[in-house]
RNA sequence: GGAGGGGUGGCGGAGUGGUUGAACGCGCUAGUCUCGAAAACUAGAAUACUCGCAAGGGUAUCGGGGGUUCGAAUCCCCCCUCCUCCGCCA
């Protein structure tokens, strides 16, 4: 969510920040119906002050026992133009409301400009891809050749896009939601929390899930929505409140399941467990003072990519361009693990700063020298458990043994288990 | 699911139709006093929107929404939520 005031004051610069989205100028259709809405406002207050004042006198000639009849009449006679005010108030807000919803964020005046995720730049990389397996299995084959990877009982069950693992495989993705909750709660000063994952229509609108977004979402019967990602319930931790400032930053982790439609993603990523419907993330979110986000969205970055080296596993880190980030995005680092399976970078996880977009949804706010402000909130994956497991298995399979080794930190968590095979 | 009782400012807690944005207490901020502090005293202090160059006004907000009324924290309806008891249950 934008605020008005900013817009108002210079629409040649939010039209610009949104040119580089890729869209029309919107500060037009905003001004004309802020401007509608506060004339409504001024004359709807200006009638309200006039009847509080007869509704006050009224009270005193009644106390007084005298008549006030004359002056009822006179306020009732007001009522037709303020309930004709009132909705047109409502309705013109409204109006404003929704258009300001679903306009995405302002982007960070240094990151690159581009159309597609071709444009976005790549700032480092860590690690050598492995290109000694000749045959580059991906973990399909792999998870297929262990007899621990189901995707036909899974579709029988459930549908497309849902996978059943077994045994290892099914400790394996425990394992490292394990590894990483405790490093970032060991080391990284994140908070653990467990939560719930079916939120309400509001808390989806805190992040920017809703209303744009709702094709992506599952709904339930009851009008709930499960969480597409941790990070919708651990941002909104804050929503409402006025949070000490002594406390930030806060940061929190969560291991959760996570569900996506991926309705605009038919086709794409079909076979495996790439592209989900339900997969388990570990997400890291932090909700700073405003003079505290962009350190710490280097850091959340650094936290992430953390579990990726202590993973042995090469990956890149790229900055995306203004037309890849998203919607509540000011700006946003990608982290891609290899994948042999797929010969490419594939990304595993997403570090964005918000700045107080969502937390002027969610009207999250802190102290600052006496002064209400809105905090600034970040969210990042560290990292999508689902993919680490896919990338552990393409980078750890041992085309000789037949097996996949158990890199050295998750073995702690393996129950003695050093590879896993046949 | 059944029965009953609550939701008021940072907290506690008054307040059943009239000048109440809301008594009182605690807490908080500033000042006086003090070498300093405590205590005491004095003053200040909600949030959002809006009008105004400013000084300073106005409107809304007592869980949320709707209604009754000239006027609602107070009355009515719906919803949410918390608590107690019963039933069911991982």
């Amino acid at each position: 969510m934008h605020d008005l005031k900013d817009i108002r004051s210079n629409p040649q610069a939010f039209d610009a920040a949104m040119a580089r989205r890729g869209l029309p100028a919107q500060s037009p259709a905003i001004l004309a119906l802020d401007e509608k809405r506060r004339s409504l406002q001024t004359q709807l207050q200006d009638i309200q002050s006039q009847r509080n004042e007869k509704s006050k006198l009224i009270g005193q000639m009644k106390a007084k026992k005298e008549n006030a009849d004359s002056v009822m009449a006179e306020v009732a006679a007001m009522k037709d133009k303020m309930a004709e005010l009132e909705a047109a108030e409502k309705a013109v807000g409204d109006e404003l409301t929704d258009l300001l919803s679903n306009i995405p964020n302002v982007q960070d005046p240094g990151i690159p400009d581009g159309k597609s995720e071709d444009d976005n730049v790549e700032i480092r990389r860590v690690g050598e891809p492995n290109h000694k397996n000749t045959k580059k299995l991906d973990h399909v084959a792999i998870g297929e050749a262990l007899g621990l990877m189901d995707f036909d009982t899974a579709a029988k069950i459930s549908g497309a896009r849902f996978v059943i693992m077994k045994g290892a495989l099914a400790r394996l993705e425990r394992a490292l939601g394990q590894f990483m909750l405790d490093v970032h709660t060991g080391e990284h000063g994140y908070s653990e929390i467990s939560g719930p994952i079916l939120v309400n229509s509001q808390t989806m609108y805190g992040t920017g899930q809703l209303p744009k977004f709702r094709d992506d979402q599952f709904q339930t019967t009851r009008g709930d929505w499960l969480i597409p990602t941790a990070e919708v319930s651990m941002t909104n931790l804050v929503a409402d409140s006025i949070v000490d400032e002594a406390s930030l930053p806060l940061r929190f982790t969560a291991c959760t399941p996570c569900f996506r439609q991926e309705a605009g993603a038919a086709g794409k990523d079909t076979k495996g467990m790439i592209r989900q419907h339900q997969f388990y993330k570990v997400e890291l979110v932090s909700i700073t003072k405003p003079d505290q986000s962009e350190a710490e969205h280097e850091r959340m970055t650094k936290c992430a990519e953390t579990i990726l080296t202590r993973l042995g596993l090469p990956f890149r880190t790229i900055v995306l361009c203004t037309g890849d980030a998203g919607f509540g995005s000011r700006k946003t680092y990608d982290i891609e693990v290899w994948l042999p399976g797929q010969d490419r970078y594939r990304e595993i996880s997403s570090c964005s700063n918000c700045w107080d977009f969502q937390a002027r949804r969610m009207k999250a706010r802190t102290k600052v020298g006496g002064e209400n402000v809105f905090v600034h909130t970040l969210n990042g994956s560290g990292v999508a458990v689902g993919r680490a497991l896919i990338a552990v298995l393409e980078n750890y399979w041992d085309d000789a043994q037949q097996a996949v080794i158990i890199p050295d930190v998750l073995k702690p968590y393996m129950g003695g288990l050093t590879k896993i095979s046949k």
